[in-house]
DNA sequence: CGGACGTTTCGGTCTCGGCCGAAACGTGCC
DNA sequence: GGCACGTTTCGGCCGAGACCGAAACGTCCG
């Protein structure tokens, strides 16, 4: 073996830095008091955990005044967790049935995947948009379509700004709930940045990944995103 | 969290059971003898950890005779190893690094994922299948194209077989080192098959993951997959 | 400057799990 | 039937690391 798996998944193997893990896959950078009291342990071991995901290259930080901002280190690492959350056992969490039951429901319509949309709404999207031109798939990649550099002049996006980033400007990533693509990459974030800043979609809760689509953001994502999205869970 | 990812994160963290995960890659079944040679340790805690492998849906196992052969319980594990695979540091086994060199640079032209090819071999099949409108891409997922029918025919391949299996026939895996997408599903797998009983590719070492491209196999390549491969890294 | 607060370091405790060898089990072969 | 061999179970040893509270550190603010 030339790398070694077996580290990468010791750091993630703790409960506590899983819950950690989970709670930065929404996407926001969070405390080190946050995330302690998201993992449920006392500021003391959360400081510890978060040094080793930050040794492990997992977790990056961003330190501003008394405030400690810790951050998923890239979307590969985002791209990992889901994979691995694709075959880990469905926890047995008797007591809260009914709560996960409506939580799951929500998760899979409509979350945050580390930077961009996933779920259905997510995979809508993408669909709409290589279906309006906007985008296109060429070689298993994705490429900007005919109707592209309008779409995205429309939504006022700087696009060179966007193509200067180390990110690639498109990607595909395997959506962990419908097994299909949704938008990724520099763009992809762009787009998801755009929507919460807008009130197109907000977060259920803070620091979790599902996210509600308001009633503005259903018209906006007809208007300016050629996306006509099926109706949510009922809650 | 609606899954326990630390729950299989912790069964991929031992070493002893990452290295029969590895081995497993390569998409042939072993024995837990040869497991327990592979990773170093004792048949006795051979035993202990496919015990917990196979609990956590890992790896499955089928009995022949006093032998149990066991192999990764599917794609959705190889794929999540990958994607670890990808985020996890490299080995710093100063003793070995001009022997490791040589090994990355193999698996990194050709190799098994799994059960179908992948690295720079696995990348140019898929490029030149879609180039020929073999296969063809839509929606961000894989489709015959309209020569694919007879492409099959010709490579005797049973199309309807390999589409009442339960997998999908058609998947593109993101490849760990070239990060760009290789042809994986039941066609990949049966691609694979056929390109190693010809004997146009061969394991570089039993139950290793690393391919060598025979000369005939170079020739096949090119005339029954219209596909040119660039040249082997020099060994 | 001094107190409040977020964060990290340190020391001590305790549980979990990996390791092996010995022994039991089951299958194939003579 | 009896032996060989692959595999599993069991018991005991041992190290890694997760946890907490106390204390130190650094920054902000009055």
């Amino acid at each position: 073996m030339d790398v070694d798996t077996a580290a990468v998944a010791a750091v993630i193997a703790d409960p506590a830095r899983a819950t950690m893990l989970d709670a930065l896959l929404a996407g926001e950078a969070l405390t080190a008091g946050e995330l302690a009291h998201a993992a449920g342990v006392a500021p003391s071991t959360a400081s510890e955990h978060l040094r080793r995901l930050r040794a492990a290259d997992l977790v990056e930080v961003v330190s501003a005044g008394r405030h400690r901002y810790h951050r998923l280190a890239g979307p590969d690492v985002a791209a990992a967790l889901e994979a691995l959350a694709r075959i880990s056992p469905r926890r047995t969490d008797l007591a809260r049935s009914l709560r996960r039951v409506r939580a799951d429901a929500a998760l899979t319509y409509a979350r945050t995947c580390y930077d961009h949309l996933a779920g259905t709404v997510g995979v809508a999207l993408l669909d709409s948009l290589v279906a309006a031109d906007r985008l296109a798939w060429r070689d298993g990649a994705l490429r900007l379509g005919p109707d592209g550099g309008a779409w995205l002049t429309a939504l006022d996006m700087d696009i060179e700004r966007l193509r200067s980033s180390r990110r690639p400007l498109l990607r595909p990533c395997l959506d962990w709930t419908t097994r299909r693509p949704h938008l990724a990459g520099a763009l992809g974030a762009a787009v998801t940045e755009h929507a919460l800043a807008s009130g197109w979609v907000a977060r259920r809760t803070r620091g979790h990944r599902a996210l509600r689509v308001t009633s503005a953001g259903r018209d906006a994502f007809r208007d300016h995103l050629g996306c006509a999205l099926p109706p949510p869970p009922a809650t």
